[in-house]
DNA sequence: AGCACGCCGACT
DNA sequence: GTCGGCGTGCTC
């Protein structure tokens, strides 16, 4: 009779024992359904126990062993086990989030390939002869057989002139998918089109390849347009050759199609599966088993895809490796790029991370020498970076937000009908309405807000907690009717522009006019056909999209970013910048990027102006440094929330001082304070934040107080959780 | 997290 | 006399 330990889904830092009659080591790795109080759950088997930690006659038995789907191999149970150990997180809630949904149901996952290989058969071949009358079929199907002989992917023929009609040419028996052993061997990694490598890509590939195989990390620092994905398909093409699986992770959902469909396409034949939240739990665990099985070559993904088992694995890649979104925010805060690191460790397997604007964090590593560097300075497509200039606003008068210099140059582009940009990093019309009478201003009932005020909807809407309202005609404090909207966001920016250039077609482009992926797709769609003169967009033009037509982008309210609290905001906002300014310019016109500020003379407007990453992060470090900032210190912030704000900060207290009772030597604990945005959603938060030079220090401790922190009994309505490596200070 | 058990207020 | 409030404690 063996005893199996068993990883349930609570938020409960243990495991549970169960009494499994037929169980073996095999067993390890699987998924369970348990009893469990007076009802059941799913789990995973961690290990064989030898002996429970209670007594004998308390245990259950398991009732159910999920044997369809192979077991987790020992080194994913290692990997979910040092994401519970790091971030302190227990070890169910950790598996939960490393496994898809569907796959814990334990009632197993089809098999079936939701992007099987096709070929063309007999039939095709006869109606490609025959004189049949034109249709979208034949039309695909004659393409098909002009590319040659196959097998595609299906996403490939999809992707195709006239791809919709996949379906019917498989209805017909046109094509037929292929079968599977027998068909993959010879051409599975026949690559599609390869443009010729940079004198810079080419060094960068001997380079990496040059280390042969083992661990090693490496930063690819590339700017704009320079052709890092280029790199990274030739090296994923390398180790396909050699039979290996390539583990590339992307930021966010937004840029993934486009990068899967150019990986589908370049790897014709090779088994592509991506991985994301907004996959439909049957695709996500069959990309998941695919992965598990060794089927898939390339396992493309947002950070949950760092959990992909990967038998053969060989590389990593994480593309723009200083997105904050491979940073978890919630639950489990794990950071997928240092996950991506650690694993590459593990496995010794070389990783790759790539920037045009590195995280610090990253760019230290990389300077102190523990990452090697490839530099990519010359960009692939245009002649020259854009020319960036400061436009000083001290003295001038805007016209909403814009100065008369921006003013001109929108009116220059659109003369020579090239488009342009308005980069504003704040959407809607203006963030607060308020009464000049009283002072009452817009604020969100639930959090310590102001409501921003949406005038295409006529709503008055809280960005942070989404809860909505109309707006009022009058001051709903002291009933003037002169109540009016303070500051402007792109909504606001859009009008004024449409006013200013009547015969220019303004274009916004923020998360409003672009809330679903349809949307976001009908939007570039209608920049890609010249369907727009002016765009005014929020972060969201920043990601690595092309606008060949695209030459002018103006930044207006940029300054802020320089007096904001939290240490990182500087290098977000050179980021940012550096992103949005790459879209100008990319197709064969050279691009301008005029940024309005009140402060010309500053360093960073002056670094970015040379393009010079090198001495902003210099200088970055440097402060860092001096101020005792990561990467030169490491953090935890604890932080609790609960609907009054004293119970939350009382609880830090008592948190603080059960810390002073086990602190190491060379741990810093500083005071509980509320949070920027204290209030959030009808809940009051506040954090404590803990710090220590050598991350082992810091680590040692918490495993200790975490303890303590759980053994406390605290009010149901107090929540609290750990962020190891905060990013939001 | 669920879901029990467990002691005090306004109701058929 | 009960239905039900959510405080406290457990789940292998």
């Amino acid at each position: 009779m063996s005893i199996v330990r068993v990883a349930l889904p609570l938020p409960l830092p243990q495991v549970f024992d169960y009494l499994a009659p037929d169980a073996t080591a095999a067993d390890v790795g699987r998924c369970v359904t348990v009893p469990f109080g007076r009802g059941e759950r799913n789990g995973l088997i961690l290990a064989l126990g030898a002996a429970a930690d209670i007594e004998p006659a308390r245990l259950k038995t398991v009732r159910h062993i999920q044997r369809e789907v192979p077991p987790l191999p020992a080194d994913w149970l290692e990997l979910v086990d040092f994401v519970a150990r790091y971030y302190h997180a227990p070890i169910g809630e950790v598996v939960a989030l490393a496994l898809p949904p569907g796959l814990r149901r334990a009632d197993g996952v089809s098999g079936e390939d939701e992007d099987p290989l096709l070929q063309i058969a007999a039939a095709g071949r006869e109606a490609l002869c025959g004189a049949r009358r034109a249709s979208k079929a034949l039309a695909l199907l004659q393409g098909l057989a002009a590319a040659g002989e196959g097998p595609w992917r299906r996403s490939v023929v999809r992707a195709l002139e006239g791809g919709e009609a996949v379906g019917e040419l498989l209805r017909r028996g046109w094509i037929r998918v292929a079968e599977r052993v027998a068909d993959r061997v010879a051409p599975r990694h026949a690559a599609g089109a390869q443009p010729e490598p940079t004198p810079e890509q080419t060094q960068a590939l001997e380079a990496i390849l040059g280390a042969g195989p083992g661990f090693k990390p490496w930063l690819v620092h590339g700017v704009t347009g320079s052709g890092k994905t280029e790199v990274y398909l030739r090296l994923a093409a390398h180790l396909l050759a050699q039979g290996r699986q390539v583990l590339m992770l992307v930021p966010e959902i937004a840029l993934t199609p486009q990068l899967e469909r150019r990986v589908a396409q370049r790897f014709a034949a090779a088994h592509v599966v991506s991985l994301h939240s907004a996959l439909a739990d049957g695709a996500r665990s069959r990309g998941f088993v695919q992965a598990l099985a060794g089927e898939a070559d390339i396992v493309l993904g947002t950070r949950l895809a760092v959990f992909a088992p990967l038998p053969r694995l060989g590389l990593i890649l994480v593309d723009e490796e200083h997105d904050a979104s491979y940073k978890q925010q919630e639950g489990v805060r794990y950071s997928a790029r240092d996950l991506a690191v650690w694993r590459a460790r593990q496995r010794g397997v070389p990783v790759v991370l790539g920037s045009a604007t590195p995280s610090l964090e990253t760019w230290y590593h990389a300077r102190s020498e523990r990452y090697a560097l490839q530099t990519l300075n010359q960009r692939a497509l245009a002649a020259t970076l854009p020319a960036v200039r400061c436009i000083d606003t001290r003295r001038l008068r805007l016209d909403e937000g814009l100065s008369p210099a921006l003013q001109a140059a929108l009116g220059e582009r659109l003369a020579r009908g090239e488009q342009s940009l308005v980069f504003l990093n704040r959407r809607g019309y203006a963030p607060v309405l308020s009464c000049p009478s009283c002072g009452w201003v817009s604020r969100c009932p639930h959090c310590s807000a102001n409501l921003v005020v949406h005038l295409a909807d006529r709503r008055l809407r809280c960005h942070h907690c989404g809860c909505d309202g109309p707006i009022p005609s009058a001051c709903p404090s002291c009933g003037d009717q002169d109540i009016r909207p303070f500051g402007r966001g792109t909504q606001r920016v859009e009008a004024r522009l449409a006013e200013l250039f009547p015969q220019a077609r303004v274009l916004r482009v923020d998360r409003d006019a672009a809330r679903t992926r349809r949307q976001w797709e009908s939007v570039l769609a209608t920049i890609a056909e010249g369907g727009a003169d002016i765009l005014v967009g929020t972060q969201m033009m920043a990601k690595g999209h092309d606008f060949p037509n695209l030459t002018l982008v103006g930044v207006i309210g940029a300054d802020a970013a320089l007096h904001a609290a939290d240490f990182r905001a500087p290098e977000r906002l050179f980021q940012q910048l550096m992103q949005v300014g790459g879209r100008a310019g990319r197709g064969a016109l050279a691009g301008t990027v005029l940024i309005q500020t009140e402060y010309p003379a500053h360093p960073l407007y002056q670094q970015l102006a040379r393009h010079d990453f090198d001495a902003f992060a210099r200088m970055a470090l440097q402060e860092r440094r001096s101020a005792g900032f990561p990467p030169f210190t490491h953090q935890a912030m604890l932080r609790a929330d609960a609907p009054a704000l004293d119970a939350a900060v009382d609880f830090l207290r008592h948190a603080r001082r059960l810390a002073e009772e086990c602190a190491p030597e060379g741990l810093r604990l500083y005071d509980p304070v509320p949070m920027r945005l204290t209030r959030l959603a009808r809940r009051e938060r506040a954090q404590l934040l803990i710090e220590a030079d050598q991350r082992g220090v810091l680590q040692g401790f918490l495993a200790g107080w975490v303890a303590l922190l759980y053994r406390q009994r605290t009010a149901r309505e107090l929540r609290w959780q750990l962020d190891v490596d905060p990013l939001e200070v």
